[in-house]
DNA sequence: CGTTATTTTGATAATAGTCAATCAGGGTGG
DNA sequence: CCACCCTGATTGACTATTATCAAAATAACG
């Protein structure tokens, strides 16, 4: 399907990989070292290149550094293959323009949903230049700017994702803003110790990754769906020609940014010093807000512990046992996975 | 000084308050309930009014609101006395159009402070008009046009403040952006039990209360000064119209609010997941980040325990303790209460 | 110089995290 | 169809961390 060019100089990793990159049809060329890899890049022009880090001669790093420089390669996406110890060099990396990362150990799953989300990024690369009406307010006022955002999701890439696809990575640079047709998606932040918490949830019509846009570098956290997904791809620089040219997008987009500020003071307050219930008890209470359909006194959350957890902040043992706590109070059911808000009332003034 | 009306039901209150009030002469007209009040209110139209809000048979919500709604009286600023227990209507008060609160029991500094605040606020009220040139972009391209920010702050009202006053309050109408010429203010959330957590800390040339003017609809946080501190008050509508009109201040803005968010963000995670050790060593280098004189190697923080602990966001007893580890390891040092940063790169290892 | 506030220390308790074991459901291959 | 395995959920026992309360020491202030 594609040529992949893997440099890695550990024999079994590299036979492991290869291997499963041939099953799916990807054509593969090995490097053993970094010299040999930027040698093969620049005469095989391989459409993605996956690399290890620690290599004798040249590293990872040296070779993205190498590449990125000929206008010939530059443009080729890469990957890094790393170990956990190595992690804290991946922002460095990111931000010599590496696309993505994998951790060792890791799953062939993870490789390949890796390298099909770089490859598809790329085929929707060639930015199509925008549509010229959308540009050009005067000519057709009635319709393109009316709502000029509108417009740009119409004429912009879209792209499906399955279930705990990431979307992007802490750490990569932003290329795109998401616009979310159907799905839902969380964005998260690892802490060292492996923990994650969740940043924020959005949920149809929600806008994501505008942040890093309008300030950011690179990313800051990580993208990741929790259920079958579309999503519409705004190229980075179509968004900001949008923002420079119409206010009202700008203003949009200010008040997105004052209102999750706002919401994420609370919620720091919170992770001060609320205790577990509370934490527990909030969590519950936003994801209803944000997920729950319409007028329902009764909603349903269908979400692994483990998730629950990183939104509440807490270890998954502790979030069990308060979910169990609330249970016995009648606040909550739980009944095959799913947990039934029953009395969401008291559950709201636990967190007064 | 000023014609003060207070409505107050409890003999005790209402003698002690009338009798601070008239030792700094101002003339007092004294309500024992609100029905009262409102006549007294609309017959003498005081400078200001400070009221109970349990009372007999109107409560000062009451009064509050029939007085908002006669033009004649609309205008006066009022002042809630509540206490602890009630504390939970406030914002609700705040939203009726109260300009600020006392919770009992409070001294007779805090009430006058609080006067004082609110009298000044009213001094500056009659909003001058921009200066025309600003509006209109065309005229003078050179000088106003360069930065209309800088024109608009050279336009504006200062004011000075002491230390540890009160800028505005969780819960009352933002009608302001600030603007620190000098002085540090600092900006904080209160825990239902008291604690408080600091949510930003500013310096000099920095704009303090952007976000809640651009979405909110009250201000959710506190802001109170730390040094003696001098201001400029941009009333609410000029900056309005300055965000309107120029981009470039949108922008700036929205510069602002983006990297607020992402550090918020960052905060979140440490919030829930970092040990004591790290949220000490956290809030010792970003105050250094924030306040820190240039290059120099070691800086000196002087500050209550308490007010580290609510930027650090933990007991006062817990931060003393770690700080005290912290001297035996000598990352710090303390003299005569000031904290020394003796290994600012060993304090910032703590973080990974 | 006494008095009050703040800081520090000590002892104790509460809370939530960790590690290990068990349980339940779902899918798989024989 | 059933034993088996694997994963995620739950429970239990224990521990570590940090808050709390009280008391002592120190500094601040009039």
């Amino acid at each position: 399907m594609a040529k992949v060019l893997l440099i890695e100089d550990d024999e079994d990793i590299r036979l492991n990989v290869a291997e499963i990159l041939t099953l799916v049809n990807h054509e593969v060329f090995v490097a053993t070292n970094g010299r040999e890899g930027v040698d093969l890049a620049k005469k095989e022009h391989p459409d993605i290149i996956v690399s290890d880090v620690m290599m004798p001669l040249i590293d990872g790093f040296g070779v993205l550094h190498v590449l990125k420089k000929d206008p010939a390669t530059s443009t080729i996406p890469f990957i890094f293959l790393t170990s956990k110890s190595e992690a804290c060099n991946l922002r460095e990396a990111m931000r010599l323009g590496a696309n993505d990362y994998i951790i060792k150990p890791f799953e062939g799953s993870d490789l390949l949903n890796a390298l099909e989300t770089r490859l598809k990024d790329v085929s929707v690369q060639p930015v199509k230049e925008l549509n010229p009406n959308t540009a050009d307010i005067s000519h057709s006022l009635d319709k393109a700017a009316t709502d000029p955002m509108q417009e740009l999701l119409n004429n912009c890439e879209s792209a499906e994702y399955g279930k705990k696809q990431i979307i992007y990575k802490e750490g990569s640079t932003p290329r795109y803003l998401y616009f979310i047709k159907s799905g839902k998606v969380r964005t998260y932040k690892s802490h060292e110790d492996g923990k994650d918490l969740v940043m924020n949830l959005y949920g149809k019509n929600d806008f994501v990754g505008y942040a890093p846009l309008l300030e950011g570098v690179f990313q800051v956290e990580t993208a990741e769906t929790m259920e079958d997904t579309e999503l519409i791809l705004i190229p980075k620089k179509d968004f900001e020609k949008l923002v420079e040219q119409y206010p009202e997008v700008t203003k949009k987009f200010m008040g997105l940014l004052a209102r999750n500020l706002l919401e994420k003071e609370e919620q720091l307050l919170g992770a001060a010093y609320n205790t577990l219930r509370k934490k527990v008890a909030s969590a519950l209470v936003s994801l209803g807000r944000k997920y729950k359909i319409e007028q329902e006194q009764n909603y349903i959350i269908i979400m692994s512990r483990d998730e629950l957890a990183s939104i509440a902040g807490t270890a998954t043992e502790s979030l069990i046992r308060t979910l169990t706590d609330f249970k016995h109070e009648r606040l909550i059911d739980m009944k095959n996975g799913g947990i039934v808000i029953i009395d969401q009332h008291k559950l709201q003034q636990l967190l007064r």
